[in-house]
Formats: structure tokens, C-alpha cells, sequence
DNA sequence: CTGTTAGCGCTTTCAG
DNA sequence: CTGAAAGCGCTAACAG
């Protein structure tokens, strides 16, 4: 069994009190500083963080909620999160939707029953139930890349309508005009995306074609069907967007093993940066997020809400920030220029 | 402020005990049973894990430590671990540590101040030391893809040696006789794949060449490098060895960078089968890992011992042990049959 | 089956 | 600056 406090008053014979006070930072005679460190070094010390937090009502730790942690974007993410928190002094309790609903409400009511001091969610769903329990507990959570539908929360995302819409255009001004897109209004995200390629093609004054939208789930397997429908159509696009990243990885496998020459026979742009651009042989022309920003304003966001949480402020900085960051899209080599 | 037991002894008038039993699932009486299940619907009453913890000595959750969540391979492990365990009742805190040794004990000093009742790590070195604080907090760990050089823990590795010399067996068997390796010997993971290597080489007569043996570091960018090396080489290999995905990333950007056609120029066999192969227009052959099973018998292994240490069991039970998982060798188009 | 009591390890008043 | 004492929310004997 570890030593505790007591040990360590034992060891000294200074009072509780006094440790305590070393332990935070607070000022003790050199003298009884020296008896003290000594004591910790050889009974092997260390703060039990559980006690503390009982009595402190904070643990000094973040919950970070995932839809799918074998998802490389989220992976990028929270290696992005976890290191912006070190900073800070933090540490983060990661858990794993595994996208589904269920269980990642089940998720939320663990961490906050671990008392954790604040949530990052990079939400699987519109539906802000899932958080309902944080609000109950009065814990701040901040959500990465997604909006609910129904309720307002802290948040940074993208602009991913624009961003989209940027990505459709550039496809428009290669003298591309039947566009086909690869989505899914399941998420905030992907149902902005959705609205930006309609506002690229609006703009431009070109058809919308139901045939040539297809939206459905976020998934590789989704892309990989979706583009073997592209694949195989009559009245075939001559350019697809891709929304997702994990989209992009269907779209590309659907079309080496159709043995499809990009951009040669069809041009497709992507979105998300992801490595995968850079392993293909014909790189992929992308929209490229932020990832660490995302990290860093989350973070920002949240240790400003714990911290006024303990000393309240006026309602005016109360209200809720969504912070919008910029893409860019990267230019691959998957897009032909048509002939006007 | 969150509703508390003392509020459901109030508002149902019944001892502190017997609201703990019910937690716990004891038995109570009907009557009781609905009293409190009434309070605590009407109070949201959530247990306080913290509390729980304090006085129980058990936080229900395990510590999960990968050298690098970014990875692919850390988070597909992590998905699975998080599932197992879930299973079993208890949550998982991830740490990350960003392929940094000092991080990755300050993580484990992290996790043991947090009382997790295990650890599950995935390490980034050989030095038993980063797991120091945990010894001495007597918290069980188990080891995933790796073991230390110094000290013996339990651990699920796969047959790395074997395997690593199944694949280049697989090259020999396809009439090359001139294989290189990109490798590492910074991991006993890697060092064991480097064996591997060798022992095929020597099994078969081949002569083990050092100017074919690229021993770096376990990153894309080494195996980018390494393969634009091997691409240079005026007495160039027929074949290549990848010892990892990450390094596998690397030599096919290489070789569509330098628009080499493979396996037409130059044959490949890889490491992990990551999604990688099935992305790329010439699919890679690959010694793929058994993912779901380094989950599955890591937290069998860490609740076992978890369990023992509350109802200690004879020595004879408390060796250690390692799990050896098998691989298989999946066939992709990278390998060409060269004349004999 | 239920209630009383003590105490987990720590911080935090409040005196001194 | 230091010490004594109370208490965070819960569980675990032990009586009843």
C-alpha cells in the first residue's frame, strides 16, 4: 500500500495542514520544506488524486468523447487535444462511441460520474440528448467539428459549407459540369458539406441531379458502393466530391479495382488531408482541415469555461462561441481540366 | 450541485447502509427497493465515483498507455480494448505518449495517481523503467505488441520472428534471392521482425547484405527514405521487406513518387494490413495482425490478475505469461514471380 | 433486512 | 506560518 499524507506526518511531524499546503504550491518555512521533501522521497510519495478530488471537486481531468476511435481523423484529434491539456496541466479520460448512439451516451453518464471537470465531444449525431447528463451535472463541454440540431453548445468547427462549396467550384472552373457528390446528412458536418456543393452548382447556374447525389453513411463501404454506382452509370459524371475521408477511401478503392485512370477518365476531389493523398500514386486534390487548431481552440474554450465555472462571470462573456476555422484545399494531381 | 446519497436518505427516509446495498445490488426489500429507485429518479441521482473510490480502493477503470495515438495500428487497438472492457464494467483512460519516453512516464505516473486498478500499454521502448511507478503502486500491467529487455510483465505479442520470416520466405519461394529489409531494432517488436528477416535469409543460403538491411526508425518518413535509397542503388534488390505500416506509408510513396510500377520493378511484402492495401491500385501483400484478439486477451489477462490480487492465489498461478498470437499472410499483387 | 458508526486520504476553515 | 478539527460522498463491518 502506497504512503499517504499521514506517513508523511508521521515521518516529520509537522501537522497535516502544513503538508497539504506544500503539496499546493503554498509557502512553509525552508526548514520544514527540506523535512518534507526528504519524507516524500523516501516513503515514495504520491498525491492520491481520487482523494484529492473528492474533497476539491475536481479532478484535473477531461473527458474526451469520441464517434469512432479507429477513425484516423479522430485519432489525429485527440493526439492533438491530449497534448494542448498537458499543457494546462490536465489529463483526459478517452472514450469510444463506436458510433452508436447508445453507448455513447452511456459514455457521457461514466465520465460524468468520474466527476471529470469538462467534455470535448466530437459528436455522432445531431441530437443533443446524448449530453444531457453533462448539462445535469453542470459540466461544460465543448463540441469538435459538429453542432446539435436542437441545442447550442460551445463548439468549433469548419466552414464546412464553404469549404465544400470552394471544393465544387474548383471542379467548375476545370470546366467540369456534371458533378456528382458522395455524402451524408447523418452530422452537422457532412450536411453542411452537402449544402455547399448545392451552393457551387446553384452558383454556377448547373443542374442538381438527384441521380448523381448520393447520400448516405460516412463510411468507407458507403464511398466504395456510391462510386461503383458512378462507376457504372450511363450518363456518367465527369467529376465526384467526396466529402469525408473516410469516403475518399472507398472512392479510390472502388476505382482501382475498376481499373477507372484518374483524373483521366474521372476527376475527383476529396475532403480531409489525411496521408492518404500522400500514398497514392495519383495524388488526391483535398480539403485540408485544420487538425491541430481544433485541438487548441477546444481546449481554450474549455479551460475558460472550468475557470469562470469557479468564479462566475458577467452573463455577457457567458454566451456561447462557436469558432469557425479555415481550410485550404490542396492541390493533387486527381482533377483533369476539361475543354470549355 | 448533484444530488448525493445523504438526499435519497432524506427523501426516502431510509439509512445511508441500505441505499449503498442497493447500489451495489444487494438485496433490500420490494418496498424499499421502490422508495429508493423513486428518489433517485426524481433527484437524478448519480453515484459519485470518486467517493466510491476512495473508500473501496478500486476506481473501476483501467489506464490504456500507446506510444502514439495518431497511429493507426494504437487506434484500432484501443477500440477494441475499450469494448472489452466494457464489457467486464469498467472504463478506460487513454494516454498518449506522442512517441516520447519521458511522456510516457509521466503518463504512467499519471495513471497511478489517478488509482486506475491496471494498466494496458502499448510501449514505445524496451525499458521496463517508464512502468517503474506502476511496480511500485503494486498496479497490474500487461504489455500489448512488445516486451521490455529488463523485466519480465505479462504481454500478448504476436509471433513476430516467425512471421517476419514467413513473408520474406514468401519472397525466396517467388525466386527472389535479393531481398532488402527496412526495419528497426528500437522496439522488441521490430528487432524480433529483423530476426525474422535473417533467419529466412540464412534458412534459404542467402547472403545477408548490409547494404540491403535499412535499420531506422519505425516512421514514414524512414521508409520513404530508406526506399528512395533502394530505388538509387545501381545493384538494386528485386525485393523489398517492410517491417511495419508506418514504414510501409513511406515505401509506397517512395515508389509512386519515383513512378517506379510494381511489382513490376520491384516486389513488396508488408506489415499490418491496415486499410493501406486496399486502397492502392496494386493491393500489398501483407503479414496482417490479429487486432481484435491483442484486445480481447490483454483484458482477459489484466482481469484476471486484478481479480487475484483481491483473493490472492497460489504462486504457482502467478507466473507470468505470454500470449502469442498468430498471423496470417494475406496475398496481394505486390510480389512477382521472378524465373528461376 | 436495516441502521449505526467509523473511516478511506485529502483539503480547508479557523485559531493560535 | 502552523495545527486541530471538520467533512467531501461513499462503503463496510457490526449489531440489532
Amino acid at each position: 500500500m502506497p504512503a499517504t499524507i499521514k506517513d508523511i506526518k508521521e515521518e516529520t511531524g509537522l501537522s497535516l495542514a502544513t503538508i497539504s499546503k506544500y503539496l499546493n504550491g503554498g509557502n512553509v518555512l525552508p526548514e520544514n520544506r527540506k523535512k518534507i521533501e526528504a519524507a516524500i522521497n523516501k516513503l515514495h510519495y504520491e498525491v492520491n488524486e481520487i482523494a484529492r478530488g473528492l474533497v476539491t471537486n475536481s479532478t484535473r481531468t477531461i473527458g474526451v468523447s469520441v464517434y469512432d476511435i479507429a477513425d484516423m481523423f479522430n485519432g489525429i484529434l485527440i493526439h492533438h487535444i491530449g497534448r494542448e491539456l498537458s499543457r494546462f496541466g490536465y489529463g483526459m479520460m478517452v472514450v469510444d462511441a463506436a458510433n452508436d448512439v447508445k453507448k455513447e451516451k452511456a459514455n457521457i453518464r461514466f465520465l460524468v460520474n468520474k466527476k471529470v471537470d469538462g467534455i470535448i465531444m466530437v459528436p455522432s449525431s445531431m441530437d443533443s440528448s446524448v449530453l444531457a447528463d453533462a448539462v445535469k451535472a453542470e459540466i461544460p463541454a465543448v463540441l469538435l467539428d459538429g453542432k446539435f440540431k436542437d441545442r447550442t453548445f460551445d463548439s468549433v468547427t469548419i466552414n464546412n459549407r464553404e469549404s465544400a462549396a470552394l471544393a465544387v467550384g474548383y471542379l467548375i472552373r476545370h470546366g467540369h459540369t456534371k458533378i456528382a457528390m458522395i455524402g451524408s446528412n447523418s452530422s452537422y458536418t457532412s450536411n453542411e458539406r452537402l449544402k455547399g456543393y448545392r451552393d457551387a452548382m446553384e452558383d454556377a447556374g448547373l443542374e442538381i441531379r438527384s441521380d448523381y447525389s448520393f447520400v448516405g453513411e460516412l463510411s468507407m463501404e458507403y464511398g466504395y458502393k456510391a462510386m461503383n454506382e458512378i462507376i457504372r452509370m450511363k450518363d456518367r459524371p465527369t467529376a465526384v466530391f467526396s466529402a469525408n475521408y473516410e469516403l475518399n477511401l472507398g472512392v479510390v478503392m472502388a476505382m482501382n479495382e475498376a481499373k477507372i485512370i484518374y483524373p483521366d477518365e474521372i476527376s475527383v476531389v476529396g475532403f480531409d488531408n489525411l496521408i492518404l493523398s500522400q500514398v497514392l500514386k495519383t495524388s488526391l486534390t483535398a480539403v485540408e482541415q485544420p487538425m491541430e487548431r481544433f485541438g487548441v481552440k477546444g481546449v481554450e474554450i474549455l479551460m475558460k469555461r472550468i475557470h469562470e465555472k469557479k468564479k462566475p462571470v458577467s452573463d455577457e462573456e457567458k454566451d456561447f462561441v462557436n469558432i469557425i476555422l479555415n481550410t485550404h484545399l490542396i492541390e493533387g494531381s486527381s482533377v483533369k481540366e476539361l475543354a470549355p
